[in-house]
RNA sequence: GGGUAGAUACCGAAGUGGCCAAACGGGGUGGACUGUAAAUCCACUGGCUUACGCCUUCGAAGGUUCGAAUCCUUCUCUGCCCA
C-alpha cells in the first residue's frame, strides 16, 4: 500500500473539493481500508459519461487498498432525489427500480473491480423502518438546514412547489452513511448537503464523520446543462460504439476540454481540435467497448463524414418488404426499423422538402417520388441517419 | 378550513367569444458554410394531405352558443395570504 502522503496525492487530482483534506489524510494514516461510499439512485437503467467521474474515482480508491460500497439506492430512488432539479421527480416502482439496478451495476462493473465491491441496497435498512423512527430520524435535521439548499430555495423563490418527501432525501442518504459505516462519501459537486447531512447524523450515532469528497459535474453535449438522462444530452457507456463516438464528435471544442480533463484524467493535447476529438471518442469507445470497436467507430466516422463516403460504411439494413414505395413512407419505416425513431409523415416529408434525403448519393426532392429501390443501396435519411436496403 | 391567483404546444410566455393549430423567445430539426466544432444566414417545428382542406389539441369532465383556449358548473393540481 502506498503511503498515506502519496495517496492522499493520488486521490486529490480531479477532486473539485475534499472536506477536509487534513481529515481524510487522518483516516488514510489508520492503515486500515476506508468504507467509500458512492450512492446511487437506479432512476433510469443507463450509466452515463456524468456518472463514471465518480466511478472512476471509487475505483482509484479501490486500486489503493480501499473498500469501495456502491449503494443502490432502491428505496430513495422511489423518492427522486431533488438536487439540482427544479421539478419533483417522478417516483418510481419498486419493480421498475430493481429491473433498472441490475443493468445498473453491470454497467458500472466496467469501471469497478466486482470482485471487491460491496453493493447494498438500501432498501434493507429503510423497508425495515418503523414510523416512529422515521420521526426520530427527521427529529435530528431542521426544516431550515434543508431550506438552505439551493435547489429548494429557488423553487420556493419561484412559487413552485417543494413536497414534504423531497425533503426526507437527504436524510436517507445520509442515514446510508450510519448504515455502512462511511469513512469517505463520493459524489458529484451538486452532492455537497446531502453528504453532510449525512456527517451530521453520524455525529449524532457517535461514530466518526465521513469525508466529503466531491468531484466536479461533466456537462452534457450541450456543454451548459450537466449531463443527465432527463435532459438527453448524456452518452450511455453501454451505448454502441458509432453511436458514442458520434456523439463525442460532436460537442463543441470548449467542452472537449473538459472532457479530456474530467474522462481522461489529462490536458487537451495540442493538436487539431478535430484529431483531439477522434482521440477522445476513440478511447472513451475503447474503454467501454474495446480497442477493435474503436477502431472500427472511428474508421466508420472517417469513411462516413470526413470523406463522405457511405457507400463503404457500416450501416444498418432495413427491409422495404410491405411498406408503401413512395419516398416518405420509405423514409418513415427506414427511421423505425433502423433506429425505433417514430417519425410523422410530416418530419418526413420535411426533410424531403429542405434537402435532406439522398438515395444512392443523388438527392430526393420529390416528395411523391416512388424511388427504384435495390438491395445494397444507401439512403441517408438525415445528418446522423443513414440506412442500406436489404 | 377561509380568501385569492393560476394551469396554454418540448420549455418559457402571449391570447380572454369568431381573424387561433394558437403571437413571441428559447430549444430542436433541415439547408448553406464547416472539423457531425463554434459563429452566421435561411427554412421548418400537432396529425393526415401535392394542395384546397380535414382531424385532434390550450389541466379534466360536462354545459351555454351558429361558433369556446376564451363564458358557466363541477372536479383535479399548484402558488400566495390568513388560520
Amino acid at each position: 500500500m502506498e503511503s498515506p502522503e502519496k495517496q492522499l496525492e493520488l486521490l486529490k487530482r480531479g477532486a473539485s473539493q475534499i472536506n477536509s483534506e487534513a481529515e481524510l489524510l487522518a483516516k488514510l494514516r489508520l492503515g486500515r481500508p476506508l468504507n467509500v461510499k458512492l450512492g446511487v439512485d437506479p432512476t433510469a437503467p443507463d450509466i452515463h459519461l456524468g456518472f463514471t467521474v465518480a466511478l472512476q474515482k471509487l475505483r482509484q480508491f479501490q486500486d489503493l487498498g480501499h473498500q469501495a460500497i456502491l449503494i443502490i439506492g432502491d428505496f430513495t430512488a422511489m423518492i427522486g432525489d431533488p438536487s439540482g432539479r427544479s421539478k419533483t421527480r417522478p417516483q418510481l416502482t419498486h419493480d421498475q427500480v430493481m429491473s433498472n439496478a441490475k443493468s445498473f451495476q453491470q454497467q458500472a462493473f466496467k469501471i469497478l473491480d466486482s470482485a471487491r465491491t460491496r453493493t447494498v441496497f438500501n432498501g434493507e435498512w429503510f423497508e425495515m423502518m418503523t414510523f416512529e423512527q422515521v420521526m426520530k430520524l427527521n427529529g435530528r435535521v431542521t426544516l431550515q438546514q434543508m431550506l438552505q439548499r439551493e435547489d429548494f430555495k429557488s423553487r420556493i423563490e419561484r412559487g413552485e412547489p417543494v413536497h414534504l418527501h423531497e425533503i426526507q432525501y437527504p436524510i436517507m442518504q445520509g442515514w446510508d452513511s450510519v448504515m455502512i459505516k462511511a469513512d469517505v462519501e463520493l459524489g458529484g459537486t451538486d452532492q455537497l448537503f446531502n453528504i453532510l447531512v449525512g456527517r451530521d447524523l453520524q455525529r449524532e450515532e457517535n461514530q466518526p464523520e465521513q469525508v466529503v469528497f466531491l468531484m466536479p459535474l461533466l456537462e452534457g453535449l450541450d456543454g451548459v446543462q450537466k449531463m443527465s438522462k432527463s435532459l438527453g444530452n448524456y452518452v450511455g457507456v453501454s451505448e454502441p460504439p458509432s453511436e458514442m463516438f458520434g456523439k463525442l464528435m460532436s460537442i463543441s471544442d470548449e467542452l472537449m476540454a473538459r472532457y479530456y480533463l474530467l474522462l481522461l484524467g489529462e490536458e487537451l493535447p495540442d493538436i487539431h481540435p478535430m484529431d483531439a476529438k477522434k482521440q477522445l471518442g476513440f478511447r472513451i469507445v475503447e474503454r467501454y467497448h474495446s480497442t477493435a470497436a474503436a477502431e472500427g467507430a472511428l474508421a466508420d466516422f472517417n469513411t462516413r463524414f470526413s470523406k463522405r463516403d457511405l457507400n463503404q460504411a457500416d450501416l444498418p439494413i432495413v427491409q422495404m418488404a410491405g411498406v408503401e414505395p413512395d419516398i416518405v413512407s420509405v423514409i418513415v419505416a427506414s427511421f423505425f426499423q433502423a433506429f425505433q425513431v417514430q417519425k410523422s409523415r410530416g418530419d418526413a416529408r420535411r426533410l424531403v422538402e429542405q434537402g435532406s434525403v439522398q438515395l444512392r448519393g443523388e438527392k430526393v426532392a420529390e416528395l411523391k417520388a416512388i424511388p427504384a429501390l435495390n438491395a445494397g443501396d444507401v439512403l441517408r435519411l438525415d445528418k446522423k441517419h443513414a440506412v442500406r436496403i436489404g
